[in-house]
This record gives C-alpha cells, structure tokens and sequence, in this order.
DNA sequence: TCAATAGTAAATAAAACTTTACTAATATTG
DNA sequence: CAATATTAGTAAAGTTTTATTTACTATTGA
C-alpha cells in the first residue's frame, strides 16, 4: 500500500469512527456532509458566508443554504459586520460551542485509543510528520489554481 | 490542532490535490464523487457488485448505477462469476487498469514532493504510524455495528 | 418445492448545488 | 459629489447527483 492509500484510508476510517460515535449518540444522523464539511471553519468569532463559501469551494447560495440549515438548529447565528454594512457574520452560538467541543472529545477519545494501541511516541512520531506535510499541501493547492 | 484535524486535513488536501491532477489533465471532471469512492475496490480480477455495495455502505442499486457510469466510459466491464450462476463479476478493463495506474502516478508524484520537502526519513516515519494505526481503526468500524 | 440470494429496472425521493434575479451597501471614478 | 460598478447577501427555481423503494428475473441451496 502506498503512503498516499494508507494516509486516504486512515483519514477515511477515523472520520467514519466519529461519525458513527455521534450518530449512535444522537439517534439519528447529525448533519448531512454538505453541513459538516463547514464545522471545521466555523467559531465563536464569526466568518462570513462568502469566506466560508471560498474555503469549500462553493457558491455562496450553496453555503447560505447549509448554513440555514445549521441556523434552524440554533447552532449558529447571523450578526452585521460591524465593518461592512453589507455584509454578516455567521458565529457558533452557545449551543453550537457545546457541539463542537463534543465532537472534537469524541476524536480526543478516538486518539486515546490510538495512543494506548500503536504508543504516545509513535502518536508523537506521526503528528510531526503530518504537521510537516501539510503546509506542503496547502502550497499545492494555491499553487495550481 | 490535534491529531485527528491534522490527518482529516492531510487527507483531505492530498486529495484534492490528486482530484485537482487529473481533473486539469483531462479538461473537465473525471468522475463523481459517488464513483471515485469505488475506484480502491475496483481491480482486474473483479469484484462483486454486491461485495462493493457493502463495503461503501449503500445499496446495490446505487452501486450498480455507478459501475454503469464506469462501464459507460470503458473502464470496467462485467464477467460471469464462475462460482455462481447468478452473480457477476466487475473488473476492470486495460482502460481502466491504465487510469488506475495513472492515479497511483499522479500520488506518487505528490508523494515525491513531499519526500522532497520533509525529508525520506520522516516520510517513513509517518507512514509506520498510520501503518500501526490502521488495523486500529478498522477494529472500531467492525466492533460498534 | 420454496426460501434466500445476486442482480436489474424504473420510479421516486432526497441532497447538493447552480442559475437567474434581485436588494442593499460599499467603492470607484469621472 | 453624483453616477456607476462592485460586492455581500438573499430568494426561488431548476438541475444534477446520489440513493432508496418497489418490483421483478434468474439462480442457488435447503
């Protein structure tokens, strides 16, 4: 297997994990992948639909519609730019906090699990290496396009 | 960021990064996303439809509709399953053994950019953590259904 | 024989996204 | 500074993609 196949599959399997974990939780499937794909972006702060829609690279009605989507749910909320009168901010509420931390300890446990199975050093080991190639990525990403 | 962000990051840039490859070289989109999930499970000795529906977890049907996408384009053909009147094999065709192997090209085209820029060494570092890793995810998607 | 399995076909449903068209605010420029 | 262009966003309709439901045939296995 190459490192590319084994690096796709594990990112693959851990998403499916947790996923799966916060289905069984809710009951039901939590959000449709067009939503989630927005979690990772999304703050107490606020990011404009507009930045968000560039990120995921969708159009911006597209977004707008998953993040009403997300607003109906009382996970997030609209506030004016305080600097374009044009423009709005879509920020975390308190409740949409609650559900990020809680996704974010569901992979914290997942990783547990990892540390206790494959060891803290070879967690350790593995992290620098990602946290090394990811800025590589992302350069292939503005690069080409 | 923790681990679990990083390596959903990693995967997610390497992909498309791939995706974006391929896409430039051909001059348009390549394949759905529904499709592309099937490509790892596709190989020249074949494969059954209903085999590949689980392990992509969706009905036959839309696993069907998919190869038909495949079939349509070249790039798998159906043989009888010798071991079963009933069930059909899906393989892939000298077309599409060639496109698999040209995708495996374009990521070990990346894979060597990123040799280049966080060294041999720690390549193969990362790849034996997610190589340990691995087995451990797989026994969570098994264990919890 | 009869239930279960592999698969297909057609219709439909649901999801994701785009197109078109619009309002309101901000920038630009002549 | 007024006219114009641009930008942020929404709304509604329509399209594409993805997947399920229902219904069926053919083969296998009990």
């Amino acid at each position: 297997m190459t490192f590319s196949d084994l690096l796709l599959t594990c990112a693959r399997l851990l998403d499916e994990a947790a996923q799966a974990q916060l289905n069984r939780e809710v009951g039901a499937r939590l959000a449709r992948p067009s939503v989630m794909r927005l979690v990772p972006y999304l703050t107490a702060t606020g990011i404009r639909p507009t930045v968000l829609a560039g990120l995921v690279d969708v159009s911006k009605q597209a977004v707008g519609q998953s993040l009403a989507d997300l607003a109906a749910k009382g996970l997030v909320e609209y506030v004016p730019d305080p600097t374009d009168g044009r423009a709005r901010l879509v920020r975390l509420t308190r409740a949409g906090v609650a559900a990020s931390k809680h996704g974010n300890a569901v992979l914290a446990n997942i990783e547990g699990l990892l540390a206790a199975q494959v060891g803290k050093k070879a967690l350790r080991q593995t992290r620098r290496g990602l946290e090394a190639m990811q800025p590589v990525l992302e350069g292939l990403r503005t690069a080409k396009r």
